[in-house]
Parts: structure tokens; C-alpha cells; sequence
DNA sequence: GTATCTTTGTGCACGCGTTCACAAAGGCAT
DNA sequence: ATGCCTTTGTGAACGCGTGCACAAAGATAC
């Protein structure tokens, strides 16, 4: 995942479970792309499949909005797709502000995600000067000096900060204090807020560094497997054919000596290869 | 969370929990800002408040890496950065390919924090000929064609996908078949991948949405919260000073009240202010 | 109307993640 | 050396999320 949640201590609104809103937006996707193939009604176990989960837990996951289906036919991907924008609030506009128009906010601003199911992006705010004026995704930049009046005047709930990881912190302040709830935080920064506010962080580098341990783990396992294939085919070869325990040993050595290789190269403080003793702020 | 993650069975690895992954990053990154400004060692409950969690989660998180701080002190920050690197296999070099280099995949390519830890841009893939040959971020734009190669060459194990939705999983099968093993996604659609390949995924439209989702909720509470002081405050002003029991119930009857009128409001299949029928049942 | 077949909705159990609370451990002063 | 103070590391309890498995419910055929 790429997002976690400063949330007051609420953890489930309106008793629907945090986890089934994550997935409500999953769920919409699919039923839209049938909608537009014009399918009329879709089983639990077919639009589970297009959105990539289980069939009981898109089952329970709708049984918390109400009982929308019907019993061995399924459920009316129209009526599905308007309940949930419902629930989701898609059915209302929501003007957005997007802070920091560098290279991701300018891709941001041109997203057509972004302008899809009722979210509008009411204007592009840029702490530098030469900016200002500037035409992104046919909106004029505006600099941060009208951050508050924009936000006043358009009614803007939602903010996106696309700044330096420095500015970060400045600009949620600005923004909470203008009237924002809700913040989309691309910035590799930990936002403090008050109560109230939700903030969510999509951050590259998070999710780049998770994918990395995942490709560390394989590649190691991959190599214990071969070492100890390895370590098991030489004693099967020394020793002839005693019996399956000589190999069994023989891996678990293989793996000891792997562990201890590693806690050795651990003492050093010193890394492998090209590693800086660390600096770079992701 | 704006990521997913389309995993095998296996939940942890290596005994550390995925939850804990994914939160290393965050305390790498607030190591690194204490190490920048030398500060030698660091306690549970300054670490735990810089990187935006619990102490005791945080503690629970490290004895998975083993014991690294002393007690009555705290952790040695270098040897915290050095272990969390190691862990997270950062001392090593990861080669990345981009593929789709439209306005979000050119901001990725320049994007500082992929440069940094470890990671590094081996090339910028792209299907549309006219981007062939071009620079972006110093990098030279290849086309598609040669994906396979460049992976191959350059020994790349993880792509990013930032094309659009309809091409994603072509790209995706084109990717695995040539040897990655880890995936980031920013393209809006499911991947399927086989088993032992490692997808997250970043959906900016799903954040947005989930934000909505709360955002119309605190909209709600608000206006029931209003709703029922209103009512409280008639009902009290009609009734007199009779005793505190009758504010009591007034209080109660204005709560129920409101929430009969939402329920009204939610029959009516017609949400407040300019909530369009949308595509409404059938 | 009855039987059969399909698919929903959910009770239940299990496992992961979080949090509390405290004992163990080390430093530091005396 | 001894006692006090700080902070770690972890056992245990709790709650959320997931998945199984099945009964209830509706459609459809005859």
C-alpha cells in the first residue's frame, strides 16, 4: 500500500469498516467498465474476480452498504454503481487544490483520473514566483499568496500537496487553517494535523524500498535453496547414498553459515558494495 | 495507503511482519534526518513521534530485526540506519525500468528520492515512436521494443508501469515474461501476475475517493450535530425551565429525530444539495 | 404449486496487528 | 558496591479483517 491514515481514534464511520472503503473504489472501477459494456447484473464471484478479491469478502463488503443483490441472479451493476459513488460521495462535486507545481504536480494537474467522478481541481498553487501566471493543464498557476482567497472562494475541502519534503508541513498548515478536512500528501514527510483532518501519503520511495526487501528475500531464498541443493548434492556425492538425513544436515549447515556470513558483515557497520553511509532523505 | 499488494499466500517473510516492512522506510527516514544533524543516539519515544507512530509499536517493530538499543539509553542512530538498510536491501544497487514516460512517468524518471537508496533508472521505455530518441530527467527514451534487452542487459527486477490502464497489463506480461520480479503500478487497473511476483500498486483516483468518502462523512455529522443542537435548543426554549430531566429527553428526541430525518433522506434515493440521480436503480 | 438450482448474506473461527503494562537490563550517582 | 532511574524488549489481551461454509432466498422450469 501506498497510503496510510492519520485518523482520530475512529476507526470504522458509520459502521463501515475502514479495509471495505479501501476496496469500495476497486469495486466501482469494475462496475464501471461493465456498465459500459452494458451488462446488466454481475455475480459476487464474476466482479470479484475483475477487482482482483475474494468473492466472500466482496460479499461482506456489500452487505455493510445493505442488501443490494438479489439471490441467484446477482447483483444490478447500474444500481451498484450509483450506491456506491453514493457512499463514496462521488455524487457531489469536490473542487480540489493542488500545492506545488513541479513535475508531479504538473502530472497531477493533467491526471484524467483527476477530473473524473466528480473531483475538480479548482487551482494550482506554486510558492515560486516565476510560475505564477503559468498556463499547467489549462489552468493558471496561482501563487501561494492566494492560497487562502482560492480556497475560501471555491469551497475547497480537499488539497493536494505536491512540494518539497521542506514545504510540506508549511503548506498543511495553511491549508487546515484555511478550512481544508482532507489532505493528499505526496511530500516524503510525516504531517502533523489536528483532530479532524484526514491525511493520506503516497510516497514512491516507501513503496519502492517495501518492494525491495520482498526482491532481497526472494533472491536470498533462492540462493539458501541452491546452496543447499549445492551443499546436499557434494555430500550425496562424498558420501555416497547414506540416507535422506545426511542431506537434511547438510542444508541446515548451509543455512547456519549463511546466517553467521551476514551477522559478521553486520559488525563491520560498513555495508557491501557502494553503500553511503546514508544521507539522501528518500 | 494509496498500495496493495497482489502477494502469494506467504504473509510474513523471514519472520518480519509485512506491517512492519512497511513501516521500516519510515523510520529509515527519520534516522537518516537524525543522522544529517549528527544526533548520536535516539530513544523509542523521540523515534516514535518523529516518524509519526506509536513507541510501542515501534519497539515491537525493531525487536523483529533483533535487540539494537540499549536500555536505559536508547538506539545508536548509525548503527539503527546501517541495520534498517540492510534489512530493507538497500546496501545493494536496484536497477528500475519506467515504462510510460507520459507526465507522470517523465515525474517519476526526475523524481530526486528514486535516485537516492539504493535505487537507480535504467531506462525510460515508451511505445510511442515520436518520444523515442527524446531526453527526459538526462535519460534517453527508448522504445518499447527494446524492453526486453534493456532489462536483460541492465539486470533489472523491478518496473514501474506508468502507462495508461489499457496497456498496463501488456506491459505488465512483457515485463514478468523478461524477468522482473517486482512491480510498482500507477496505471488504474488490476494486474495479474504469477505467483512469486510482487505488485504494488499507486492509485491516486482510489486515494481521492477514499478521502471523499470521509469527507462526506464529517460533512454528515456535522450537519445531524446541527441538526440536533437546533432542535435541542427549540425544544428547550418552548418547554421552559421544567428540569434537567426534560432536556435530557429533548436532547434524546432531537437525536432521533435526525437520524429518522437521514434515514428519510437516504429512501428518497436523492442525497443533499446537488446530488444528481446519476444513473439511479432500476 | 412444487422442486430444483443458483447465488446471496452471514455466523463463526482464526490469525495478524496493535496496545498495554511490566519485568529485565543497563547507566549513573553516591 | 549499591540503589535509583531510565528505557528497552516482550507477554498477554483485545479488536479488526479475512475466509469458510452454509442456510435463506429468490428465480426458473415443469
Amino acid at each position: 500500500m501506498a497510503t496510510g491514515r492519520t485518523h482520530r481514534t475512529a476507526t470504522r464511520s458509520r459502521g463501515i469498516p475502514e479495509a471495505t472503503v479501501a476496496r469500495l473504489p476497486l469495486y466501482l472501477r469494475a462496475l464501471t467498465a461493465l456498465s459500459e459494456r452494458s451488462v446488466p447484473t454481475v455475480s459476487s464471484e464474476e466482479l470479484a474476480t475483475a477487482a482482483g478479491v475474494n468473492s466472500a469478502k466482496l460479499r461482506k463488503d456489500f452487505s455493510y452498504l445493505g442488501s443490494y443483490g438479489t439471490r441467484g441472479v446477482g447483483y444490478d451493476v447500474e444500481y451498484l454503481v450509483y450506491q456506491i459513488s453514493r457512499e463514496l460521495g462521488l455524487t457531489q462535486d469536490w473542487p480540489v487544490v493542488i500545492v506545488g507545481i513541479g513535475n508531479l504536480g504538473a502530472a497531477l494537474a493533467g491526471y484524467g483520473g483527476f477530473a473524473s467522478r466528480g473531483f475538480r481541481v479548482a487551482g494550482l498553487i506554486d510558492a515560486d514566483r516565476a510560475m505564477t501566471g503559468k498556463q499547467v493543464a489549462g489552468l493558471t498557476v496561482r501563487h501561494t499568496d492566494e492560497l487562502e482567497p482560492l480556497i475560501k472562494e471555491s469551497g475547497v475541502s480537499i488539497g493536494v500537496i505536491a512540494t518539497p519534503a521542506g514545504a510540506a508541513q508549511a503548506v498543511c498548515n495553511r491549508l487546515v487553517e484555511a478550512g481544508v478536512t482532507s489532505i493528499l500528501n505526496f511530500a516524503p514527510t510525516v504531517l502533523n494535523v489536528p483532530d479532524g483532518v484526514d491525511v493520506r501519503k503516497v510516497d514512491l520511495s516507501i513503496e519502492l524500498q517495501i518492494l525491495a526487501f520482498h526482491e532481497q528475500r526472494k533472491a536470498g531464498e533462492e540462493a539458501e535453496l541452491r546452496d543447499a541443493e549445492a551443499a546436499a548434492a557434494a555430500a550425496a556425492a562424498q558420501s555416497g547414498a547414506v540416507e535422506g538425513g545426511a542431506a537434511g544436515t547438510a542444508g541446515t549447515a548451509a543455512g547456519t553459515a549463511a546466517g553467521n556470513a551476514a551477522a559478521a558483515k553486520k559488525r563491520t557497520g560498513q555495508g557491501p558494495d557502494g553503500d553511503v553511509p546514508a544521507v539522501m532523505p528518500a
